[in-house]
This record gives structure tokens, C-alpha cells and sequence, in this order.
DNA sequence: ACCGATAAATGCAGCGATTGCAACTATGCT
DNA sequence: AGCATAGTTGCAATCGCTGCATTTATCGGT
């Protein structure tokens, strides 16, 4: 529970200071113009040591995307099998979304950025197709099912990531206002009934 | 309809003998091991040349998927104004799965290099995106409604992309035998039907 | 406080994609 | 043929990213 070590704690402070002056210098310059060697020298590190912390640029925007996988996964991985898969996939992503409220300020400065930076969106992209099989796999083996039989457990990863983006599109659009939960809810409700008889 | 001139009919085949040659290398020494300028030599041209062709060596995999996108909206601005527009979604992208189904050995390798290929994935998911805005778009004016207020256009767009993208998976994972607009007819009627009930 | 082991930071050199610019060449048209 | 235009090429530079070797800082025990 202890900060560990001096050590842990300067890299996490040093972590710290590179997502910080970073994302201030991406928001005033633009994502593209602010070169690595910019942020190195605002965060105080040598241009090399900034790829001990992240593995791309596009990273430091995304930071914490990796954590979210893993919170919803595990509450995943709990889900009592006589319950509907869906339902655990609306109350996994749900538990996302909430934190999503509290750390509001926080996500909407990354999401705005991403928003106007084609390759950290596309990064996210790809972050998220990761967690697209990631969730697949846990529904599969939750199910008993063999790899790639069926295709039930793609599709509804697919669709539980489809009513997040269209969720979190919907957010960011209207400025990060209102309720994310509630949103999400309603995209995951819609997709439980049917998107024909509404 | 004619070839217009010598000009333009170079043009083209200077575009295929470069698609050809690069899909070549990749399938044979990887994506990222084969350089522009490997591909400019075995393709004739200069290094320098190969960009007034292709925006980065990731589209020459994904050529062609602007055109794909054309068809679906274009048959999305046809879809009559009775008609559910689930159904309409449905008819527009499985006449994009019936070219699969023609196309299949051409488009087998260029997906098994996507798959192989972790920033041609990532370019493909951005250009999906744009596919999903613009659907999303298309969906909105046709239904009469305002740009920002409904977030239904944006969640049937994802949605319609989630079976797309579940159903082609699926195909790849078996090695692209099985039939693909029945797997999609199957991903479009259960999110139509609704993913509790099954 | 001292010392070897280990982790982290740094510097350096280099690769490869991508771009802007200017010069050059081929094609289209009169 | 002869100019206008579009396409090609070469050159130089930027920037993200990587491998490798070196130096520096922290840790764990003595």
C-alpha cells in the first residue's frame, strides 16, 4: 500500500509531469507540431527517456485506456452464468462510465484533443479493438464455447463497444454535459431490445 | 467509358503495378520489413513517386476502401423514407458483402496482411470511422433530424459497423471458406431482433 | 557509511516514413 | 512544332522511434 521505494515514486512522478506538460503543450500547440524533444525538455528528461515511459506519442493522451480494459474484463470475469451475457456487458462498461462522470474534467481534456488528431484517434482505435477481443475472449470462455465457433461472442463485444463509442461520440459532441451513464444505458437497452421495433 | 488518354491509362497501371508489386513483398517479407523505397524499385518508379499515389504504405493495402464506403451511402440516400432504417443499413452493406463474396481471393490477401499487420489494422479501423461518420450523417438527413440532438443515427452506424466488422472477423478467423453475407444477414437480424432474448 | 547488484537515464547513431520544393520530362492540344 | 499542363524525379530536411553502450541513481545487505 506504501509509495514503495524512491524510485517508484520518482518514475511515477516523472510519468506525471510528461502526461501534464504534454497534454498542455498538445491543447495550446496542436498535437503534431509539439515534437517529442519539446515535451522532453518541458518535462525535464532526455528525449530518450520519454520512450521508457510511453511507447508512441499517441500514448500519452490514451494513458489509463489499458486500466479500463482491465476493469472491465474483471467485473467480467465475475459474472454469475445464469445471468445474460449482455446484462454483464451493461453493467461492466456502465461501471467504466461512471468513473468516466467523476474524472470528467480530467477525460474531456484527452477526448478533445484525440478528437482533433487523427492518429491518436486512430490509436485509440486500435487500443479498443484490443478490448474488442479481449471481451470476446471472456465471453467465450465464460460460455464454455470453443474459440471460433461461434461468433455470438464477437458480436456482442462488437456491439458493446459500438454503444460506447456512439455514447462516448454523443458526449463529446455536446460538449461533455450530460450524463455519460445515463446515455450509455439507453444505447445498451436499445441494443438489448432491437433496433428495428425500437 | 473509354481508357480517355495515354496519360490517364499510365496512371493506372503505374497504381496496379504498385499495388501488385507491394502486396507481393508484403506477403512475403512482411509489412514492415519492405520499404518504400523496396517497393519503388521493384515497382519502377521512384521513392518520391509513390506518394502522389498512395497518402502512406498502409493505403495501398486498404485501396479501394473509398469506394466501398461510396456504395453504402449511396445506397443509403435511396433507401425510401417508409422503410425501417435498420433494413435499409442491412440492405446497403450486404450488397458490400456480395462483393466480398466476388472479390474473395483479392480480398483474402490484403485482409490476412491487415490482420498480420497491427498499423494497417489501425489504418482500417480510422477509415472505418470515417465510414461510420458518414453514415451517421447520411442517417441523419434522411431522417429529417437535427445534426447534434439524436443519438440514434450514431448508434445504428455503429452498430451496422459492429456487425460488419464481427462478421468479417469471424469469416477470417475460418479462413474466409464460409458464406459472408449469410453471416451478415445473421449479425444485422439479432441486433435487429434485440441481444437478450437471442 | 560502504559495496555490489540492479534499475533507470542518457547520449549517440541510424532507419524509415513522410513532406516541401524545385527542376525536369512526358502528354495534350492547337 | 510549341506552349500549357500534369506527372516524375531528386534533394534535403523533419520527426518518430529503436538498438546499443555508457553513466548515474537507488536498493539491499554488510
Amino acid at each position: 500500500m506504501k509509495s514503495q521505494g524512491l524510485r517508484e515514486r520518482k518514475k511515477l512522478d516523472t510519468r506525471r509531469r510528461i502526461e501534464a506538460v504534454a497534454l498542455d503543450m498538445f491543447e495550446r500547440g496542436g498535437f503534431e507540431t509539439t515534437t517529442i524533444e519539446d515535451i522532453a525538455a518541458a518535462a525535464d528528461i532526455a528525449p530518450r527517456t520519454f520512450f521508457h515511459y510511453f511507447p508512441t506519442k499517441e500514448d500519452v493522451v490514451l494513458a489509463d485506456y489499458a486500466d479500463r480494459l482491465a476493469r472491465i474484463t474483471g467485473a467480467l470475469a465475475e459474472w454469475p452464468t445464469d445471468e445474460p451475457a449482455w446484462t454483464a456487458l451493461q453493467r461492466a462498461f456502465l461501471s467504466v462510465a461512471a468513473d468516466y462522470e467523476i474524472e470528467r474534467p480530467r477525460l474531456l481534456r484527452r477526448f478533445r484533443i484525440m478528437a482533433a488528431t487523427p492518429s491518436v484517434y486512430a490509436r485509440s482505435l486500435q487500443l479498443q479493438a484490443g478490448w474488442e477481443d479481449a471481451v470476446a475472449s471472456v465471453l467465450t470462455q465464460r460460455a464454455g464455447l470453443v474459440a471460433g465457433g461461434d461468433i455470438t461472442p464477437r458480436l456482442l463485444a462488437a456491439a458493446a463497444l459500438a454503444a460506447m463509442r456512439a455514447s462516448l461520440g454523443h458526449w463529446l459532441a455536446a460538449g461533455g454535459k450530460g450524463p455519460l451513464p445515463a446515455q450509455l444505458t439507453d444505447c445498451f437497452d436499445r441494443l438489448a431490445r432491437g433496433l428495428v421495433a425500437g
